[in-house]
DNA sequence: CTGAAAGCGCTTACAG
DNA sequence: CTGAAAGCGCTTACAG
C-alpha cells in the first residue's frame, strides 16, 4: 500500500494534490486552513506515519522547544547526595513533556560559564533552568549578562530581575524550630547550610527569630555552617557538641545533614530523639527510610518543579519575570517524636 | 570595535574576505584549507565568539549529534528507588558530553513504545541508550522493528542482535552465594527481581549452581521474587520467613530489597548479620550509608555508563554490533560480616 | 586549495 | 482559503 516514504511536507502535498505551504498550515492548525483540507491533511499524515523534522523547524522558526536543565552532581558524578535535584528534575522533566517541550540535561562545571555560548547562541535550547548549588551567583550573573532566557531555583539575587522559584526559607525555618520548643527543647542548635548561601541566612534569620519570640538568646556555640551534605553533618554535629554538651535538639538545613548529625549523636552515646530531636529540611524521599525516619520540612518538590517550568516557558513567550515562594510544611516523624 | 554581530558563517566569510564554504571547511578543521588560511578563520571565529547554528548543521548533515537517554521513574515522579538508574545518568552524561554529544532525557511511559517515533524521525536524535526496566523487550523489539539505532542495559534478548551492555550476574550472584556459605551459613534464601527477568533467571542460576556445588540443595521455599523495590524487599522478606523461619541468609537482587528485608528482619526480633546475614546488588552509592552498611554486588555503574556510551557512538559511526558483560565484584560490609 | 550553487525540510510574508 | 517564493544557516558535491 505505501510504495514510497512519506518524510516530509512536500510528499504529502503531493499524496494531498495541494502545496507545501498548505501542509504545514494544516499540520499546525493554522485558521487560514478550510477545515476539509486541514482534515484531509492531517489524516495523510498519520495514515503515513508522518514525523515532523525538528532541525529544519528549528531553523525556520528560530525556536528548539528544547529547555536546558543546569546542574552538576555534588561529587563528580551523580550519587544519594543529589537527590533533592534528582526529585526535582522528575518534576520538570513531566511537565516540559506535558508542553510539547523536550530537556536537555548539562551537566556543568560549577566553576565554568562557558555552557552558556555552547547552548545559547548554538541555536539547541530556548532557555535554561539553573539548578546548580555553588557558585550560584556567579552563573546568574553572566546569564544575565548574556540576555539569556532563565528561571532559576532559589531566593533571587537582590540587585537582578529574572525569574526564580523558592521555597519558603523563613516559614522552614520558623516550623521546625517552633516544633521544636513546642516538644520542650530549650538549647536548640543550628546545623546550617554554607553561610553565605541567601537560603542559609533567611532559614538562620526564622530560626533566631523564633527563638527571640520565644525568650530564648540565639547562642553562637549552637551555630556551624558547611555544605548540606552527609560529611558535614558529621563535622558540624561533631563541632557542635564539642563546644556545646547539652544540646537537646539540631536544626538542620538539609536532611542529608539530618543524617550525618543522627550518625554522631549515637556514636556519642545519646539516642534521638530521647536525648536530642532532630529536625531536616527537604523531604527527599529518603527521609522516611532514614533511621529513624526524619522529621523535616517538606519543599514541594513537586510543585516547584512545576512551577520552574510553567513560569519559564511564560516567560519566554511573554517575557513576564516571576519570583514565586513556594509554601513547605512540617512533616513529624521519630527523629523528634519517639514513635 | 565589534560594530556587527558575528552570527553566521556569512558573517564571517566576509570579515575574511574569504567564501561560506572556506569558512565551514575551515571551522571543521578540514584538510583541504591551508593552515594559514583555516588558522585566520578560526582566530576570526573566537574573536567574535562564534557559535555554530545547530539546527542548521543538523539539518544539513542528517545527524543531531544527541542521545536519547530513555528511562521511566519507579513511581511517576523520581526517587529514591531510581538511584540505579540516577547514578548511570551521571557516567553517561559525562562520557556524552567527552564525545561531544548532548543529552535529552526522555521520561515515558514504560507501557507505550510511541516515543520511538517521536524522537527519531523527527531528527531529533541520533540513538536511544534504553534504561527501562518494566516491560524492556517490547520496547527493545519495537527499536528493531524500525530500525533504531540503540544500546540497551541488560542482557541481550537471544533472538535479536543489537549493542547491550550487562553486568555480570552469574559471577555476581556466584560471588554473594560463596561469601555467605564461607560464613558457615547453610540456609540461603534468594530474594530475587522479576521472574521473567533474563538478569534475574541468571542470579538465581549462579546461586543454586553455587549451592549445589557446595552440595548443598536448593530449597524452593526459599525462593521469592518480585519487583527491585523496597517494598517488595519487605513483602518478600516477610514470606520467606513465614515459610521457613530458619533462614541464616538472604541473597537479595537489589540494595533495596536488602534494605526491605533487613527491616522485616528486624522487626521480628532477629539481628542482622548475626542471625541473618543480608546481600545486597548493585552497590548504589546509598548502599555503604545503609544500617548496617550492606555487603552487596558493586555493579560497576561508572564503567557500564562509559560503555553504553561509547559502544553506542561505534555502532552509530561503523555499525558494530557489541555485547558486553561488565565485572562484578564483592563489597564486604557490616550486613554479613559483624563491624 | 577555493568558490558558486544546490540542497537539507521546514515557515511565512506576499500576492491573489 | 491557497500557492510560489524566499529564507533560516549550515554542508558538500562539482568545477576550477
Amino acid at each position: 500500500m505505501v510504495n514510497k516514504p512519506v518524510r516530509t511536507i512536500a510528499d504529502i502535498a503531493e499524496l494531498a494534490g495541494v502545496s507545501k505551504s498548505t501542509v504545514s498550515r494544516a499540520l499546525s492548525n493554522s485558521p487560514l486552513i478550510s477545515e476539509e483540507t486541514r482534515n484531509r491533511i492531517q489524516a495523510i499524515a498519520r495514515e503515513h506515519n508522518y514525523q515532523i523534522n525538528q532541525p529544519a523547524r528549528s531553523l525556520s522558526m528560530k525556536r528548539t522547544n528544547t529547555i536546558a536543565f543546569i546542574t552538576h552532581g555534588y561529587h563528580s558524578e551523580f550519587s544519594v547526595e543529589d537527590l533533592f535535584f534528582m526529585e526535582m528534575l522528575g518534576a520538570i522533566a513531566s511537565t516540559l513533556a506535558e508542553n510539547n517541550y523536550d530537556l536537555l540535561l548539562v551537566n556543568v562545571d560549577p566553576y565554568k560559564t562557558d555552557w552558556i555560548n555552547d547552548y545559547l547562541n548554538t541555536g539547541k535550547v530556548d532557555g535554561f533552568i539553573l539548578m546548580t548549588s555553588t557558585h550560584k551567583s556567579q552563573h546568574v550573573q553572566k546569564l544575565i549578562e548574556v540576555q539569556a532566557p532563565f528561571i532559576a531555583w532559589g531566593v533571587p539575587i537582590a540587585s537582578a530581575n529574572y525569574c526564580t522559584v523558592t521555597g519558603d526559607n523563613l516559614t522552614g525555618s520558623r516550623l521546625a524550630t517552633a516544633h521544636l520548643l513546642e516538644l520542650g527543647r530549650r538549647k536548640i542548635a543550628f546545623l546550617g547550610g554554607p553561610e553565605k548561601d541567601r537560603e542559609t541566612q533567611l532559614r538562620y534569620e526564622g530560626f533566631a527569630n523564633t527563638l527571640i519570640a520565644a525568650g530564648l538568646e540565639p547562642d553562637q556555640n549552637c551555630v556551624v555552617h558547611g555544605w548540606f551534605s552527609r560529611s558535614c553533618g558529621i563535622k558540624g554535629m561533631n563541632q557542635l557538641l564539642d563546644k556545646e554538651p547539652n544540646i537537646d535538639a539540631v536544626f538542620c538545613n538539609s536532611d542529608f545533614l539530618a543524617m550525618g548529625a543522627i550518625d554522631v549523636i549515637r556514636e556519642r552515646g545519646k539516642r534521638v530523639p530521647e536525648d536530642i530531636s532532630v529536625v531536616g529540611y527537604d523531604d527527599i524521599s529518603l527521609a522516611q527510610y532514614s533511621n529513624p525516619p526524619l522529621t523535616t520540612i517538606r519543599q514541594n518538590i513537586n510543585e516547584s518543579g512545576r512551577l520552574l517550568v510553567n513560569n519559564l516557558i511564560q516567560y519566554l513567550e511573554t517575557g513576564i519575570v516571576t519570583n514565586v515562594s513556594v509554601p513547605v510544611n512540617l512533616v513529624v516523624r521519630e527523629s523528634t517524636m519517639p514513635g
